[in-house]
Parts: C-alpha cells; sequence; structure tokens
DNA sequence: TATTGATGCAAGTAAGTGTTTACATGCAAG
DNA sequence: CTTGCATGTAAACACTTACTTGCATCAATA
C-alpha cells in the first residue's frame, strides 16, 4: 500500500499497460490484470484515469509527443533531405522496436473501429507522418537531388508501408525477424525511387 | 424457422460475420448480435460450428483460397514478369477494396495475439504472397527485365507495405480514399526501384 | 492537534461474454 | 408408422467486463 501522486501513478499505470499489451496481448488487457501488475487494487486504477478508454488516449497523447515530435524535428532540420530521410526512416524504425506495445495496441484499438476519436487521433498521427516525409521529399526535388516528375504523396504513402509492414511482422513473429540494418536496406530501396533517371 | 442444411448455414454465418465487422467494428462481433444478424437463435450458431474461433478460422481458410490461390496463379502464369507484376498488385488491392471486412478481422485478430494458430495463418498467408512476389521479381531478372543487383526479398518487404498500408488506411478513414488508379500509382514507383540502372 | 483532501482497498454492481442444456420439430429411411 | 438424425429454440450456465461504493488511512495544513 504505497501511497504516490496521481501523475506518477498514471505513468505506472501506463507502463503497466504496455508491458501487459506486448507481453500478453490487446485481449489480456482487463482493468483487474492491469490492476495486478501495477500493484494496486481496481478501484485505484479508476482514481486516476476517468476510465481504461481515457488511458489509452493518453497513451496516444505520449506518442504524439515522443514519436512524431521527433521525426517533426529531424524533418523540419537543416540537414541536406537525404540525410533527413534516412535519419527519419531509422528514427522511426528504432522507435517502432523500441515500444512494441503501442503499436500494437494502436493498430488493433484502431480495427475495433468503436471510437471515433481513438481513430481519429491514430489517422492523424499518420497523415502528419506523411506530411513530413512529403515535406523532405518535395525539399530534396527542389534541392535538384531527386527527380522533379516524382508524384510527392505517392512516395509518401509507399514510405508509410515501411513502418506499417515492420509493426505487422513485429506483431506475428516477435522473434524471428532480422531487425539489422533494416532501415539500410529500406532506405537503398528508396533511394531507387528517389533519384534522377538518365535520359 | 426455416431450415437449412449446414454447409449453407456456415456460409450464411460467415457473410454475417463480415457484414457485422465491416459495419460496426470486431468489437461488437458477439454470438449475440451474430445470431440476430443471420436471424437464427445463439444456440443454432454452435450447431453448425464447435466454436467462434472456428467461424474465424474458417473465414481465414476463405481468404486462404480466394485470394492466395488467385495471386497464386498470377504469379506462376507464363506472361512477361512486368506484366505479371502488375496484375498481381492489381487483383491484390481490388480484393482488400471488395473484402473490407475481412481485412480488418485479420488486422486486429493478429494484434490480440492470443491465438497462436489464428497468428501463425495470418503469417503464412503474408509469408506465401512474399514468395510470390519474390518468385515474379526474380523471374524479371533472369528475363534481363530487372536489375540484377536488386535484394529480392527487400523488395517483396516493401511491396508488401502497399496493400498493408491501404488496408490501415480504409480501416481509419473508409470514405475518403482515392482508389483510383491506386495499382497503376503505386506499380509506377516499383517500376523505379526494379529497372536497371544507366551506369 | 484537529481538519481536510487525496489515496488506497475490498467488495460490490449491472451488463455482457461464449457456450451448454433440455426440449421441440421436421424429414428420410427401415 | 416408427425411429433416428439434423436443425431449431429459449433459457440458463459460469465467468469476465468496466466501473462504483463505503470506508479506512495517511500527509499536509490551519
Amino acid at each position: 500500500m504505497e501511497r504516490l501522486p496521481t501523475a506518477e501513478r498514471q505513468v505506472q499505470i501506463k507502463r503497466a499497460i504496455l508491458e501487459i499489451i506486448s507481453r500478453e496481448g490487446l485481449g489480456a488487457l482487463s482493468t483487474r490484470r492491469l490492476a495486478k501488475q501495477v500493484g494496486v487494487s481496481e478501484g485505484a486504477l479508476f482514481r486516476h484515469f476517468a476510465s481504461k478508454r481515457e488511458m489509452l488516449l493518453s497513451i496516444m497523447d505520449d506518442v504524439q509527443a515522443d514519436l512524431v515530435m521527433r521525426l517533426r524535428q529531424i524533418a523540419l532540420s537543416s540537414q541536406p533531405a537525404n540525410e533527413r530521410l534516412f535519419d527519419f526512416l531509422c528514427t522511426h524504425i528504432t522507435y517502432l522496436l523500441e515500444n512494441r506495445g503501442i503499436t500494437i495496441l494502436l493498430f488493433s484499438e484502431a480495427a475495433h473501429m468503436n471510437d471515433r476519436e481513438l481513430k481519429m487521433r491514430l489517422r492523424n498521427i499518420l497523415l502528419t507522418q506523411k506530411q513530413y516525409i512529403g515535406k523532405i521529399i518535395q525539399d530534396g526535388i527542389v534541392e535538384g537531388q531527386w527527380d522533379a516528375e516524382l508524384h510527392v504523396e505517392n512516395v509518401a504513402t509507399l514510405y508509410l508501408g515501411i513502418p506499417i509492414t515492420l509493426n505487422i511482422e513485429l506483431v506475428l513473429n516477435p522473434e524471428g525477424i532480422d531487425t539489422d540494418h533494416f532501415c539500410q536496406r529500406m532506405m537503398g530501396l528508396l533511394k531507387r525511387i528517389l533519384e534522377k533517371r538518365a535520359r
């Protein structure tokens, strides 16, 4: 019976949620199981969050603050576009590998699709990422490095497939994935798309 | 009280499952709701399937039989590799657009991750697709059409991102997606990856 | 030192879950 | 015409769910 201020308990609770999800799956995330993981009673959880849904939304806010803000910084930095793209991709992938629980949560809650707010937030995260990627590509074209005939949005869509597929594979096969140099390998393919054609 | 042979009811039940999922989300798929949708009692469902899980597994079998077999035919046909790739991609995408309920089901059940069998089957579907794509690309290289320096598996991974991302976007934003010429646009990018480099 | 407000717990709630049961009904074969 | 089987139903099964309630316990403050 350790007493903590709400702010600290909230962090504990969110961490516990991610642990349960990454170890046992979203299906195992009940408030009972969560209370046990945190080490408090079920009722105590609701002293710190109004509902289970609020806990999940708060986790989404964390993703927004952690990952998306980091990607934003990279996209808006003053490095050359190709360096930014590589940095962006690696940061993206590293985050996914280090926060598997979160991504499972995001995907699955979206697919359950009962909650407008949840869907909208996830959609917003993806759209923001797409915009950042679009900006980097556009900048690279302006720099004269990449092909001006490219349809920027299509490339951004294709880019998004990389982290998303990685997510899916992590869910389906958490052990046997060769993540070594994953971003280098994908970056190599992206470059082939972006490079100017010989005429 | 209409009486039907098991085989027909099973089809009805599976169709009802997909309707519920695509309209209301996986979260709404209870046996109670399902019975109402089919128009029979809850108990009747279990005359035709041993469990709810068996219903889902049976749907996965259908995907395997419908989509994957069709993709297999394309991959193994005797057309030139670039035509096969385009055909493959469009068939893939068309199937996803016409069977939204299924793909939501596949993704979300996988993420819930409590069921080994379910995960394995989905993984198998993805792996099979990857192999077919790999074969097409390899053939294109042998034909001398595409770049022999390509790492075939990497390209196959990147390819998989296209249908998977489309799936995710369909879940998050079922209305506002521009699916017109989607496969043409993506095929254009794939070609840029595959084409031989000027030296 | 008394008061107060935050923090906790155990035990509860109603509603929902997948599944089973006991029994009814219609059809086909012996 | 009976027997047996397949298909149906309504009701209950045992269990889980997210969430609430009443009351105890501390820390800080007036």
